[in-house]
DNA sequence: CGTATTCCCTGCACGC
DNA sequence: TGCGTGCAGGGAATAC
């Protein structure tokens, strides 16, 4: 079975949409038979709650929240994340298990809910029906919702010396936009990523807004096409790496302008940017 | 409160 | 060929 994601296509907001749309139809309505954890410590131990509660229960919705899938059944939710090498897929009960497939939960379809995780930065977690998990708690506003505008982004940034990069993936200030996209927002709305967030006017923030909004957008539409069928991926998702601006082309020649792509760190990341084109 | 740094973990690309 | 080293990443925790 071709794995969904690798390396080169980190989780980030549009691959775990693109993951919550492709497991619904095979996870909602469907009742859990059982849960097996070969390997509870991720990046948080596995609490009890899980393995206890979600047997017998039937599965109501899958809901994402930031780069968070929610599983919710009636006395809570499983809350998953992905890390940085996260999957999820839903496999015949009886595919065999590999090295780091963590977590089975098996449906009443004979199929099971299988979560593999490499480098186990992901996590599951239970919140209780009619409780927000703590990790939810302080998350800014969804990307694509209409809570996230250039007014709010404005106000929210003034007095911030930070690197508007590191603001905007600042996960209480909007959640979901990871370091390819920061870096690619960036560069379609024209902002060099090292200048600070509090100095950048009204005017810009509109168009990083809007940057913002229409990759991930389109991203969630290239992921969607390589997802058809959820049970049969073929090929890898490779949703965006022919569209990249500055993202990996580190000392390549910029798109636009043809100058040399920079790079540097910011908040600790990587990042490159055009000199040119961002100002 | 905001900002900077460290840490978690593994696979991979390096250089010797 | 097989080491060792450094890096990548989300984001919480910690330190200032």
């Amino acid at each position: 079975m071709a794995p969904l994601w690798d390396n080169a296509a980190m989780p980030e907001l549009p691959e775990v949409e693109t993951t919550r749309r492709g497991l619904a139809p095979h996870v909602e309505g469907r009742v859990i038979t059982g849960v097996l954890l070969r390997r509870p410590d991720l990046r948080w131990p596995i609490p009890p709650e899980v393995a206890a509660s979600l047997p017998g229960q039937r599965v109501l919705g899958v809901r994402r929240r930031a780069k968070y899938l929610l599983l919710d059944t009636a006395p809570g939710s499983a809350l998953l994340h992905l890390g940085m090498s996260g999957m999820l897929r839903v496999l015949p009960a009886a595919t065999p298990v590999e090295t780091h497939d963590h977590v089975d939960i098996a449906l009443d379809s004979g199929r099971v809910l299988r979560f593999t995780d490499p480098r186990r930065f992901g996590c599951l977690l239970w919140q209780p029906a009619g409780e927000t998990h703590d990790l939810l708690q302080r998350l800014g506003p969804e990307p694509l919702s209409d809570d996230f505008h250039a007014q709010y982004l404005y106000q929210r940034s003034r007095d911030r010396k930070a690197p508007i990069k590191t603001f905007l993936m600042d996960q209480a200030v909007v959640v979901g936009v990871g370091n390819i996209y920061a870096a690619e927002s960036l560069f379609r709305a024209g902002i060099a990523p090292g200048r600070a967030a509090g100095s950048i006017s009204r005017e810009r923030y509109a168009r990083l807004v809007s940057a913002v909004k229409t990759i991930l957008a389109h991203a969630i539409t290239r992921g969607g096409t390589t997802l058809r069928d959820f049970l049969n991926p073929d090929g890898a998702p490779g949703y965006f790496e022919q569209e990249l601006f500055v993202y990996g082309r580190e000392g390549e020649a910029c798109r636009t302008c043809g100058r040399t792509i920079r790079d540097g760190r910011m908040g600790n990341r990587a990042t490159a940017w055009c000199g040119g084109c961002q100002t």
